[in-house]
DNA sequence: CACGCCATAAATCAC
DNA sequence: GAGTGATTTATGGCG
């Protein structure tokens, strides 16, 4: 009985918590310069992860998350698209 | 530095363009809409009992032989395939959990006894 | 050929 | 209550 109550507190998912906001901005940045295919490979899975400061799984759930929620909501999803694609062409535009 | 060279410039302004990837995939016939406009591909949650009593003959082995699978579609009225997709995914859990966690992990093997955790039940 | 592994989809959970 | 990271069912490809 009380492993059952442990276990359910040690779940994982039930202390979860928000990435850092510089680690959303990161990832938000690579899926929207590769919109056209946004499926990081493992090596790009790894570098994301490590500049994220988050485990390669959690890269992948979080390209999980974002996939499926940005094509059910195309349209609500354009705003944040052209958000990050502005921030793109400022850094090209600086030589990043 | 893996710079992607794919400098597309290609013209923004809010493109509806819907690549390949965004297309539904999995929508097959197991769909259930109510009233509303809404189709959704149904997922069945899997009883308490049936995901314990999985749990239990995983534990026991890991794989299953066609006789036991048979056996246990059966007994939790689900199909075989059901099982055996099941015990696929819980081989692929088993081994995340499994592998190096790295160094990092913060396993709360002793919690700071420090707080008032008044743990009642 | 049936089955396992794997990445992923999609729904859902839990906070 | 929506947002979001994680987990749970389910598919398909490839070996």
């Amino acid at each position: 009985a009380v492993m059952i109550l442990r276990s359910r507190f040690l779940d994982a998912r039930r202390k979860r918590r928000n990435f850092s906001k510089t680690a959303t901005e990161v990832l938000n940045e690579y899926f929207y310069s590769h919109l056209s295919n946004p499926y990081p490979s493992e090596e790009a899975k790894e570098e994301l992860a490590r500049k994220c400061g988050i485990s390669v799984s959690q890269v992948s759930n979080w390209f999980g998350n974002k996939r499926i929620r940005y094509k059910k909501n195309i349209g609500k999803a354009q705003e944040e698209a052209n958000l990050y694609a502005s921030k793109l062409a400022n850094q090209a535009a600086q030589g990043v | 530095s893996i710079s992607s060279s794919s400098s597309s410039i290609s013209k923004q302004q809010t493109p509806p363009v819907i690549y390949p990837w965004m297309r539904k995939v999995h929508i097959n016939n197991p769909v259930i809409n109510y009233t509303n406009g809404e189709t959704k591909r149904a997922r069945t949650a899997y009883t308490r009992h049936q995901v314990l009593e999985l749990e239990k003959e995983f534990h026991f082995s890991k794989y299953l032989t066609r006789r036991r699978r048979i056996e246990i579609a059966h007994g939790l009225v689900l199909t075989e395939r059901q099982i055996k997709i099941w015990f696929q995914n819980r081989r692929m859990k088993w081994k995340k959990d499994h592998k190096l966690p790295n160094t990092k992990s913060k396993l709360p093997d002793q919690l700071p006894a420090a707080s008032t955790s008044s743990d009642s039940s």
